[in-house]
DNA sequence: CAGTGAGCGAGCTTCCGCTTGACTT
């Protein structure tokens, strides 16, 4: 017989936990919601709004065992985050273990320290239907939003597309930032910059200074340069003024993700992964957290490292308060277990975040760094304009010494540890050189990962635990696609004034080259600007905030959940209906191009089934109308009449090679060539259009040479087995199915003998099926 | 993991937020 089961969400907590409880305590865990609305149905009764809820499959047998431990025990633990899911969850457990009020205490604790957990204990409280109620409602609404609207895309629009309350508003986001950067003009400008010495010849002190203004043509910036040919400049003033500058905040969920982004090269979903196991291996406290509180225990081991370390004067102790919308705060900050730990076991990308994580969280409870800022104003002549030159000398490093945070990307980074001579006012400086630099405005960067949970945290969208999924979601749904973009060569100015003779110089610079960006595809751009048109209180980015807001009436008992659940569906339903009943000529988001000059029939792009397609002739015509699919890089937006046509060209004959067509085609994977059931993809820069015959074959030759290339060898007995060489090394194909060989042997996989192939593919034919790719949007690898 | 290359159709698809699991000998 057990005294006391505590029933906590996540099983590496669990395992902690009991080891500060002591024996008359079992611990286990519920694995998160242990039952949620059925997977397959709406679920909800429209009237009332009762959720019809359901344990799903595969936590039946979880939920078995659970039941038959509180049977057994005297007292259970409900001890769930303290947030509104949590809440939740105490609840679901106590109805489906069918728990009794009377043994049954409901305990909260936000840090995983044994006087936190004692303390818990010794003061239970009951459940807070209230803030159960407001969950309900959290998910009923988005289970309302997604059911009801996502089969109105499915028939507007293309099948198996969705919408949410979260996921539509996030690809918003990124249409909207394409927009402007479509829309975005360039502005050019002419920056002057100047080189200066303290002394004529003195070549080994310069001061750089920049003009506090800029010049809308060359011929202004060729005017200011030749004022300054024979101008005077004269240090007009010296200041100096001390600056502070303060540690960042502990790491939360969505600033671990931006720092590993930048610093390591994680993504979102990696950062996940790798901090999960840093948790699960107790490195780390728990990494889906949006506090930015610090236990009194790590604060006061953190000042000891520090001391240790560094000394009693980078010692800075702090707390920090929550900024971000929403935040529920049911954890700590992310933060090493064991402060004394600077350096882990483990592989290199754990122990890399590790370092990250141990790094931040010392910073903040370090000393202000202390920078001394000087600034020097060059007049010139009897100019308006000014020069001026900054220089930075860092007094007392503080905790810069061990953590920098990144800054946002795109943001020029000014030069720190400049300084600046010793110099006096009224001293004149000899110009070595100045320069009038072209500049053309930036248009705004498109968003990566990590820019786009900063987005979301700060708009208060989307939850720690959910970030990476949704960031997946959007790209599963092919509403926005992460891509490379090489930047476009762009040309630009110099004037440049040296001695006394103006020069002008004409460079080029890459600019807009992108690693990793975000943007939306056709389909992703018209189902916003349909949901955008139709559902406009849904798609407002104040939407999650104000939902929000009556959520927090709910659970304080000031509303009853499900009036504001009427409330909601009294507005949202008839939209869905009206917007189901839109009669059109026109499919959503399609374009008509003109018509086409040789059967003189309407041409127009659209969503087709499987993407952007072309269409010639319509529907209701007797004739079939033809279709051509998009190729890759083409837009909806902006194909022209020309481009749609010419995609109508394949497949295109082009003459015969050895008694077979060559001819190009266009496949789902971009233009190919086709001869003899072989096929050759054309590469990405070639146009598929205006490629010649003999370059066609050039490709094809080339492929057979690659062909037998990775052919390594072959058996006369039996030509079904082949030795390959793959991207992955040597393998052995065999009637159609792949098999890897062992690494003694793919060192000498060109000798092997027809029985060793033989063996190994029998080996593995052996073994278990592969498990069936399941369809969950990351997963995590051991 | 291992190199892909239709055709515009029957039935199915879908949300957000908690949390990780694992067929045998």
């Amino acid at each position: 017989m057990q005294k006391n089961l505590v029933i906590v969400e996540s099983p590496a907590k669990a395992k902690t936990i009991e080891k500060f409880l002591g024996n008359d305590f079992k611990v286990l865990s519920s694995y998160g919601h242990i039952r949620d609305l059925k997977k397959k149905e709406f679920s909800i009764d429209t009237e009332s709004f009762v959720p019809k809820y359901e344990i799903p499959a595969e936590k039946t047998k979880l939920v078995n065992e659970l039941k038959s431990q509180a049977k057994k025990a005297d007292t259970v633990w409900l001890a769930s985050d303290e947030d509104r899911e949590g809440e939740a969850i105490s609840w679901h457990l106590f109805e489906v273990l069918n728990l009794k009020a009377e043994n049954t205490k409901r305990i909260v604790f936000h840090e995983i320290t044994k006087p936190a957990i004692l303390e818990a204990i010794e003061n239970p409280r009951d459940i807070d239907l209230n803030l159960v109620n407001a969950q309900q409602a959290r998910r009923v609404l988005d289970r309302i939003v997604g059911f009801k609207l996502s089969p109105v895309l499915w028939k507007k629009v293309k099948p198996a597309l969705s919408a949410g309350r979260v996921q539509s508003v996030v690809v918003r986001l990124i249409v909207e930032r394409e927009r402007e950067i479509q829309n975005f003009k360039g502005e050019e400008s002419y920056r002057i910059t100047a080189v200066f010495t303290p002394q004529e010849g003195d070549t080994s002190t310069e001061i750089k200074a920049e003009l506090n203004q800029r010049f809308k043509t060359k011929e202004e910036a060729m005017e200011f340069l030749e004022v300054c040919r024979n101008s005077e400049f004269r240090i007009q003033e010296i200041t100096t003024r001390p600056q502070k500058r303060v540690p960042a905040a502990p790491f939360t969920t969505s600033t671990l993700q931006q720092e590993a982004a930048h610093k390591l090269n994680f993504t979102v979903a990696q950062t996940m992964m790798v901090a999960q196991r840093l948790y699960e291996s107790g490195r780390i406290t728990y990494m889906r957290t949006d506090s930015v509180n610090l236990s009194g225990l790590c604060i006061g081991a953190s000042t000891k490292v520090i001391t240790e370390l560094m000394g009693e004067k980078y010692v800075k102790s702090r707390q920090y308060q929550t900024k971000s919308k929403g935040a529920q705060e049911a954890h700590e900050a992310i933060r090493p277990t064991y402060m004394d730990q600077a350096e882990i076991e483990g592989t290199p990308q754990e122990r890399r975040l590790y370092d990250l994580i141990w790094k931040r969280t010392i910073a903040s409870q370090m000393a202000d760094a202390e920078l001394e800022k000087t600034t020097i104003v060059i007049s010139i002549g009897g100019q308006n304009a000014q020069f001026i030159a900054t220089g930075q000398v860092v007094k007392f490093e503080g905790f810069l010494k061990v953590y920098r945070e990144s800054y946002e990307e795109d943001q020029e980074q000014e030069d720190e540890s400049r300084m600046l001579p010793p110099m006096q006012q009224g001293q004149i400086l000899v110009r070595k050189e100045i320069m009038a630099t072209q500049r053309f405005a930036q248009r705004p960067p498109r968003y990566n990962e990590a820019s786009l949970v900063h987005k979301l945290e700060e708009l208060g969208i989307g939850r720690p635990s959910t970030y990476a999924t949704t960031i997946s979601t959007i790209q599963q749904r092919e509403y926005v696609v992460k891509s490379d973009k090489n930047g476009e060569e762009c040309n630009y100015t110099i004037l440049s004034l040296k001695n006394d003779e103006i020069e002008e110089q004409n460079k080029t610079l890459i600019v807009g080259a992108e690693r990793g960006k975000l943007s939306p595809t056709d389909t992703g751009t018209v189902v916003n600007d349909f949901l955008l048109q139709f559902f406009p209180a849904i798609m407002d980015y104040k939407f999650t905030a104000e939902v929000e807001k009556k959520l927090d009436d709910v659970a304080e008992g000031v509303a009853e959940w499900s009036t504001v659940m009427k409330d909601f569906y009294d507005d949202f339903e008839p939209l869905v209906e009206k917007t189901l009943n839109v009669k059109s000529e026109h499919k959503v988001g399609e374009r008509s191009l003109g018509l086409d000059p040789t059967c003189g029939k309407p041409v127009y792009v659209k969503i087709g089934r499987f993407g952007p397609v072309a269409q010639i002739g319509s529907a209701d015509d007797t004739e079939k109308p033809r279709f051509a699919q998009l190729r890759k890089e083409q837009s909806i937006e902006t194909i022209t009449l020309e481009e749609a046509l010419d995609l109508f060209k394949f497949p295109r004959n082009l003459g015969e090679l050895e008694g077979h067509e060559v001819t190009i085609g266009a496949g789902r994977f971009g233009p190919y060539i086709l001869h003899n059931k072989k096929y050759v993809s054309i590469p990405a820069g070639q146009d598929p259009m205006a490629i010649t015959y003999e370059e066609a074959v050039n490709l094809l030759m080339e492929k057979r040479q690659a062909e037998t290339k990775r052919h390594l060898k072959t058996f006369e007995e039996d030509p079904e087995v082949e030795v390959l060489d793959g991207r992955y090394g040597p393998y052995i194909c065999y009637k159609g199915e792949n098999y890897r060989m062992p690494k003694a042997q793919q060192e000498k996989a060109s000798e092997l003998t027809l029985e060793e192939c033989m063996s190994i593919i029998q080996s593995q034919n052996n073994k278990p099926a592969k498990a069936t790719k399941t369809k969950r949007t990351y997963t995590r690898k051991k």
